[in-house]
DNA sequence: ATATATTTTCATTAATTATTGAAAATTCAG
DNA sequence: CTGAATTTTCAATAATTAATGAAAATATAT
């Protein structure tokens, strides 16, 4: 395979498993398209290489910022404004699990507190059903919750700082 | 809160949550009602409780079957078929993990594979960007993959085992 | 076998989500 | 300052995805 072809191969994927994952398919190509470029790239090579419009780039670009999965970068004598996606997969993960996680999963977490308290009869088969799943639910993620943390924080930590290198190589 | 408030907002939520995991958001919401159900409910119960058609019932129903996350249950003396969710927190997420990662994770590592092998002259700059790039998130869809498998499949697995403890309380 | 209850399918319609592009705002060199 | 280059915003439009509902297929009791 040729590497134009990989390059755009890449991209296209990329694009497809984002979709799936609930991330704007754009959004994704924008970012494959940054981590397989050789240099920084401009918004106008960046609606160029995807054929979008500068509205949909200039968003895309803002968000993959926002996730910090994309810098600005200064050419100098230039205004223009230049993107470099971060090239270490591992500090990709994290900075998405991070993101993904402060939207998603806390906010969950805070509905499961409100409905785990119910009145009525303690006795009362349903709310005992009820009660007793929305705990193991709790439970798990909680358990989650502390474990991206972990993930997230601390490659510093024993634990993790040897399960990572499994993972970096 | 209420036993009826509180499953109506669970429902809502894990339908909302879903939906940000690119799964369709009526599919997690009959798995919810499921999940909250004391008892295991027909397509009419969930059409009337959703108020949804019973296509996309039927539809919805169909997919949580795939997805191992709710089971037939018959009725004796009843013609209409009956259905619960399986109520294991753990089962659930492994269940999903699995659809996930056969349906995602398996088919990137594909295109990494094919994409890996670009032609050219391997001291290229160009070249070794891509393919370093290529080989670091094959590294990392490789043992998350592996990682995936042990975690489905062994409880009796020692590290997984203990470690889920953690989960299972 | 027939009638009836139930489930499935799928073309149509509706709802949601993403994209465009031009106007407004901002930045910056001279 | 001024004005050209650049970025940002956002109402309008397009594309995508989900839901409906009625017809077709299937299953079951008698």
């Amino acid at each position: 395979m040729k590497l134009d072809e990989a390059k755009l191969q890449f991209i296209q994927s990329w694009g497809i498993l984002a979709g799936q994952w609930g991330i704007n398919r754009t959004m994704a190509q924008v970012h494959a398209l940054l981590l397989v470029a050789a240099k920084p790239l401009s918004t106008d090579d960046i609606m160029a290489n995807l054929s979008i419009s500068r509205g949909n780039a200039n968003m895309n670009i803002r968000e993959l910022m926002d996730w910090k999965l994309i810098d600005k970068s200064i050419v100098a004598g230039d205004r223009k404004e230049y993107f470099a996606a971060e090239k270490d997969i591992w500090k990709v993960v994290t900075h998405i699990m991070y993101q993904r996680k402060k939207r998603e999963l806390d906010p969950m977490v805070k509905v499961l507190n409100q409905i785990s308290e119910v009145e009525g009869d303690p006795k009362d088969a349903d709310i005992i059903a009820f009660t007793s799943m929305v705990k193991d639910i709790q439970k798990f993620a909680g358990q989650a919750d502390k474990t991206l943390d972990t993930i997230i924080k601390a490659e510093e930590n024993w634990f993790w700082g040897s399960f990572m290198k499994l993972f970096k190589g």
